[in-house]
DNA sequence: GTTTCAATTTATAACGTTATAAATGCGCAA
DNA sequence: TTGCGCATTTATAACGTTATAAATTGAAAC
C-alpha cells in the first residue's frame, strides 16, 4: 500500500473520475466552500483575483453545478413544464412548440419537461400538482380559454406561466396569441375576392378564447361584402378527421353547398380536401380553400390552395423567453405577444 | 403574544400551508422521521401496522416526497432524457414518440425531460453530458448507426438507454426497431404485383443502420422478380422536400423515368406526389407509389396511394417500458423489440 | 434475576449547495 | 499601544431524504 489509509475521509484527493464539486475546488485552491460557491456566484464581496481563479479552475475541471442541491436549498427547480393536452398531438404543434421552448431555454439552466395530461384527468390537476410540489419555475400551457382557471388559479398563486392564447379574465398576464381574427378576416377575404360567393368555416370548439376570434374574422369580412355564409355545425376542429371529410362530403351533396372553405388547420383542410375530391370537385378551384397552415405540408400538397401561415416554433420561442422574463418578476402587462399572420396566396391561374 | 417564541425551531406545526414532508408526518404519528421514511419504502422490518398507519397519514395531508432530496441522497434522478435530433422534427414523429414514453412513464416517479441537441454540436456530446452530470437515470435517442458512437459510449459506462433502431455491434442492447427490411420488400412486391417495371426508391441517408435494411429489403424484392430499378442519388429522406421535389420532376422527365416509387416517409412520398403531378402525372395511376405512414395523415390524401404503417406511438411506449426494464437491471438481450409493418394498401380500381 | 435474541424503532451522518452570521487580517487614526 | 473600520474570507446550519449503525423493547431461555 502506498500511503493513502482505507477508511475515514480523503484528503484532497486528485481523483479525476470521481464528479467535482465545491469541495473539489476548494480542496483545489486553498479556500473554504462558501468562498468557492460565492465566487462562482459572482459575489462583489469576493477579491476579483479570487474570483477569476476560482472560475478558472472550476473551467478545468469541468466542474457543474449539482441541480439536486441547488434545488434543494434554493427551492429553484430549474424546470419549465409544458403542460400538453392530448389534442395537441396533431401534425407537429407540440413538436414546434418544443422545438421553440427548446431553443429559448439553451444555454441556460433551464430544462424542460414534458407532461400530458391524459384525457380522463380535468385540465386543472396537473397545473395544481405543479405548483403544489414546486416541480417547475414555470409552467407553459395552451388551448386557453376565455376564463380559463388554470389561468386563474396561478395568477391567484402568483405562479409564473405563459400560455398560448389571450383570456377575457381582469388580470393581465403572459401570453403568446396568434392573430386569429386577422387570419380568418384575410381568408375570408381571400375567398370573397376569388368569386366565391357561399362561404363556410369549420370552427375550433366553442370553448376556446380563438374560437371567437376566428368566427368574428370570418363575420366580419362575410358581413362587409355581404356575401351569403355557414357555419360547420356538429363538426369542429377538433373532430377526427375522418367525420370533417364526413360532414363535408355529405353537405357537398345536398342543394346550395359552400363555394368556399376557411379551414383554420391543416387536417381540417386535408378532410375538407379529401372530401371534395370525393365527390368529384376539384379543391381550390370549384371550391375555394384558404388553410391555416402551421409546417411546410402545405407545399407539397396538390392542388395548391391558398394558406396563411402561423409559425408554431416562434411561438414556442417567445414563449419561452415571456416565461424566463416573468421568472425574473417582469411585469406580466409587458410579456403579452400577438403573431401576424403571414399570407401564402398562390398566383391565380 | 399567545405562547409560541417566535424565533427557535416549531414544534409540532399544524401549519396546513406549509408542503408536507417526513417530518410533519413524524410529527403526526409520533414517530422518527427515519421511520416514516422506510414505512413508506415498504421495508418489512417496520411493524406491518406502523407501515399502514404511516401511509394512511401521508395519504392524508398529500405528502409526496422531494425530488429533489431524493435525488441528492441516492443520486437516482427520476429523469428519463430523450435526446432529440433536429431532423426529427417532420411531421409528428418526435411528438408521436414522446406521447409513448410519457404513456409509458405515467404512474411511475419518473419525469420526462427532452433535450434537443442542436445542429453544430457533435451528437456524442448530449449523451457525454447527460452521463458525466448524471442528468437522468436513462436515454432514449433514435437515428442509429451500425457503429454507433453513442451506444459504444452507453455500453461502455454501463448507462442505461435505448434506442430507436439497431447496431451491428458485438454487444446486445435495448432497442425498438422497426422491420424496414419487411417494409421495404413488401412495398416493393406490391408495386411488381401492380405491374411496374421500372422501380425507384428514396433512401435514409447511408449512415444509418435502417438504410440498408431499407435497401436490402427493395434489393430482394426487386431481384426476386427480375425487374428493372435504379437508386435515387444525390437526394435522401433527409433532404428537404423542395429538393427531392427537384429531382422526381427532373427525373419524371428524362428518358426512362421509373414508373414506381418506394418512398420511407411521409414528407418524402408527398414531394413525389407532388412532382408527378407537377408534371401532369397521376401518382398511383401513372406511377406506382407506396409510402410508409406514420400518423393518419395519408387516408386524407388524395389520390390515395398505398402505405405501409409504421407506430411511432407504439415505439415510444415499448421503447419507455424497456428503459425502466434496463434501470431495473435486466439483460439487454431480453430488451429488444422489433415491430412489424402494418400493410395499408388501396382496393384496387 | 440475568442473559440472549429477535423484532422494531431510532439517532447520526451524509448527499452538495447556499444564506446567515461570524471571524480574520490589515491599514490607519487616536 | 489600542481600537476602529474595511475588505475579504470562513464556519455553521439548513434544505429533505436515506444508508448505516446503534438503541430500545419484550419475550423466551437459563
Amino acid at each position: 500500500m502506498d500511503g493513502g489509509e482505507r477508511g475515514g475521509k480523503r484528503e484532497a484527493s486528485e481523483d479525476t473520475t470521481a464528479k467535482p464539486t465545491l469541495r473539489t475546488i476548494a480542496e483545489l485552491t486553498g479556500l473554504a466552500v462558501t468562498t468557492v460557491s460565492r465566487a462562482l456566484g459572482g459575489a462583489p464581496q469576493i477579491a476579483l483575483e479570487t474570483r477569476q481563479k476560482v472560475r478558472q479552475v472550476a473551467e478545468e475541471i469541468g466542474y457543474l453545478p449539482d441541480r439536486a442541491a441547488q434545488r434543494l436549498r434554493t427551492g429553484r427547480t430549474n424546470v419549465i413544464t409544458l403542460v400538453l393536452d392530448p389534442h395537441e398531438e396533431i401534425l407537429g404543434f407540440s413538436t414546434s412548440l418544443i422545438r421553440g421552448l427548446t431553443e429559448a431555454l439553451r444555454d441556460t439552466p433551464y430544462h424542460l419537461v414534458v407532461t400530458p395530461h391524459f384525457a380522463n384527468v380535468p385540465s386543472l390537476d396537473p397545473v395544481r400538482h405543479i405548483m403544489r410540489n414546486k416541480m417547475a419555475d414555470g409552467i407553459v400551457f395552451s388551448r386557453t380559454e376565455p376564463f380559463d382557471e388554470r389561468v386563474k388559479l396561478l395568477l391567484e398563486h402568483e405562479f409564473p406561466f405563459v400560455c398560448h392564447g389571450r383570456t377575457e379574465l381582469g388580470a393581465p398576464h403572459p401570453y403568446v396569441d396568434f392573430d386569429n381574427f386577422s387570419f380568418a378576416y384575410e381568408a375570408t377575404k381571400r375567398l370573397i375576392a376569388g368569386g366565391r360567393k357561399r362561404l363556410s368555416i369549420i370552427l375550433p370548439p366553442r370553448r376556446f378564447t380563438f374560437f371567437q376570434h376566428i368566427q368574428y374574422g370570418f363575420m366580419s369580412a362575410v358581413r362587409e361584402a355581404g356575401v351569403t355564409f355557414e357555419l360547420v355545425e356538429g363538426v369542429d376542429l377538433d373532430s377526427p378527421a375522418a367525420d370533417i371529410q364526413a360532414y363535408v362530403f355529405r353537405r357537398a351533396g345536398e342543394p346550395n353547398p359552400p363555394d368556399g372553405y376557411v379551414c383554420g388547420g391543416e387536417v381540417s383542410a386535408l378532410a375538407v380536401m379529401a372530401a371534395l375530391s370525393d365527390r368529384g370537385l376539384r379543391p381550390g378551384d370549384d371550391v375555394g380553400i384558404v388553410a391555416k397552415q402551421t409546417s411546410g405540408l402545405f407545399d407539397l400538397i396538390r392542388p395548391q390552395v391558398d394558406t396563411i401561415y402561423e409559425d408554431i416554433a416562434d411561438a414556442g420561442l417567445q414563449m419561452g423567453r415571456l416565461l424566463l422574463a416573468a421568472i425574473g418578476g417582469r411585469e406580466p402587462s409587458e410579456l403579452q405577444i400577438l403573431q401576424k399572420p403571414k399570407l401564402n396566396f398562390i398566383a391565380a391561374t
